[in-house]
DNA sequence: CATATTTGACCAGG
DNA sequence: CCTGGTCAAATATG
């Protein structure tokens, strides 16, 4: 979206080091794969419960196909994100005389409770931009997003996003202060599928105005989900994961034979949440936002390392 | 028209 | 003084 601003031109910061580690890239198609078997099944089963849940799950499978060819091309990234060459600049061509404002401004703070690389700006709660600064070091703009609910919240949370040097369809996410609004509707299902075995999917259902500006390609994926499957594994690998709290974003797995499911808070959404499901409990039949195309699917691996997996 | 993003200016810390 | 973080007017978008 931003496409314009300093960034924006850049043209993918091609030349640093995109070494992708081929075997890494070829561990993660081949989760990918597994995981996209096992989506076809857990699509199945759940095809005999309502037809909107084949519509998901037809998204969830378009989504891993694509992405896999993606990964297949060796250079994946760049396919949807990059683009947006045009630079349209906006006639902004007159001087507009700023009005020089004095404002005593608040000190940044600075603890910030660590940095994550992801796929996905999304994170379970809605951000507004603030700002967006050029970094010495970085050949990529930084923005500066606080949360939405800052006004009418007092919500002091804040973070950081930069494309990630070494991998431009990456974002390093740095955050700021603890969100003290209640921000992060989100559904988790949890099926089993035919072997017993507990698969769970969780979708962190947030509200992005997200429009690119620009038309073109919808760069960033909005829709963030974290699922896993099989075993109660929660890419716990090596739990280097600093952010294995992820404040509301908790996923809860199952053992195998029992249905688990977590909700996050849910706070007063005007209309937005169409998830009332008026404690959806009863029989793993939850609601689900019934309309499947608003929502994009993303791999989020959540350690970096390996995404979820799915043993056979 | 309301709300989110863009973007240059302002400001504080090193 | 430079760099990075924030403000807020201007602008874009639904």
């Amino acid at each position: 979206m931003s496409s314009s601003g300093g960034g924006g031109g850049g043209g993918g910061g091609g030349g640093g080091g995109g070494h992708v580690p081929a075997e890494r890239a070829a561990a993660a198609v081949n989760d990918l794969m597994e995981v996209r078997e096992g989506a076809t099944r857990l699509k199945g089963w759940l095809e005999e419960q309502s037809s909107e849940w084949t519509e998901l799950m037809d998204g969830m499978l378009i989504k891993l196909s694509s992405a896999l060819s993606a990964l297949d091309t060796g250079c994946a990234a760049g396919a949807s994100a990059a683009g947006s060459g045009d630079g349209v600049l906006k006639p902004t061509a007159e001087s507009s005389p700023r009005r020089t404002r004095k404002r005593s401004f608040s000190r940044r703070s600075q603890r910030s409770s660590g940095t994550r690389v992801t796929h996905t700006l999304i994170d379970g709660h809605i951000w507004r931009k603030y700002g967006q600064k050029e970094i010495q070091n970085s050949p990529h703009a930084r923005s500066y997003y606080r949360c939405t609910h800052k006004s009418d919240r007092g919500c002091d949370a804040k973070r950081q996003v930069q494309t990630c040097e070494t991998d431009p369809s990456k974002y390093a996410i740095t955050y700021y202060g603890e969100h003290t609004c209640t921000t992060a509707p989100m559904v988790i299902m949890a099926a089993n599928d035919d072997r017993g075995r507990n698969n769970l999917v969780s979708f962190a259902r947030t509200f992005p105005q997200l429009a690119d500006k620009e038309g073109g390609a919808a760069a960033t994926q909005q829709m963030s989900s974290s699922w896993c499957t099989s075993d109660g594994v929660f890419s716990t690998s090596s739990g280097a994961d600093p952010f294995a709290h992820t404040d509301e974003l908790a996923v809860v797995v199952g053992s195998a034979g029992r249905t688990s499911s977590t909700v996050g808070s849910v706070p007063d959404y005007g209309g937005l949440g169409d998830m009332a499901a008026g404690g959806g409990h009863g029989g793993g039949t939850s609601s689900f936002p019934s309309s499947p195309s608003s929502l994009e699917f993303m791999v989020n691996s959540l350690g970096d390392e390996d995404f979820f997996r799915c043993d056979p």
